[in-house]
DNA sequence: TATAAATACAACCATTTGGTTGTGCAAACT
DNA sequence: AGTTTGCACAACCAAATGGTTGTATTTATA
């Protein structure tokens, strides 16, 4: 966890080793994940066209798991995976905070061109 | 540069090994990307109440710059940092489009539902 | 029952990451 | 002119990342 004080906030960073940045992080791991939104699968039928190892698929899943970003369920042999996509939210409102500042800086700057203008 | 097919549609993904998801990976670096996105600043400020040492925030800011996600200036001695907020646009659509297809699953299922009925 | 399929576990390896300390150098302040 | 400030560059380090190969185990299938 980091904490620091910033522009008058108490500004609390929860850092988990194993979040959900983390498990976008990876070009394979986000094919993964795109794969998997159109529905579960397992670990092989995963990847399918994915030039790569078998481990070093298992290795992602393990990690985007990890992360929160997948669901596992055992089926007889099969390890069937499921997206759990609410977890984006997490990035959609890191990315919606960061514009909202960004554009917040613009307004003030409007603010203080038309209060110049009036004197 | 990967390409394979995927559920009859040509699926490229460019991988350049420093992009915006890498930017964004490092809680350090969102910490810096907010900072910025309140407006510019120097590496030393930047540094503030960020407790690591300012090479350490150096690296951070050169990564940053080489994912596109931050643009420099010199200025007299000083590097004044910029945030490319529009660079996260990446991010959302990327997230847009998982969370699409997501939801497109369910429909699919409804369509499937509501056909048996009829019959 | 033998074989194939799906996966887990372990060891290994090169590269990257995220930090450190130390040195040097030009710009700005006193 | 001397000192401080802001930063770049280099070397170093432990740990993580992203891959590999080999072996073992369990579950289906022919």
């Amino acid at each position: 966890m980091v904490v620091f004080i910033f522009d008058n906030h108490l500004v609390v960073f929860m850092v988990e080793r194993r979040d959900v940045f983390q498990a976008i992080a990876d070009p394979t791991r986000r094919i993964i994940i795109q794969k998997l939104s159109r529905g579960p699968l397992n670990i092989a039928q995963i990847g399918v066209d994915l030039e790569m190892s078998r481990q070093a698929i298992a290795k992602h899943i393990k990690i985007l798991n990890e992360c929160g970003m997948i669901s596992m369920t055992q089926k007889g042999r099969e390890q069937v995976c499921e997206a759990r996509i609410e977890r984006l939210e997490e990035v959609m409102d890191w990315v919606a905070k960061s514009r909202e500042l960004w554009s917040q800086r613009f307004e003030k700057l409007d603010r203080f061109l038309n209060e110049t203008k009036k004197r």
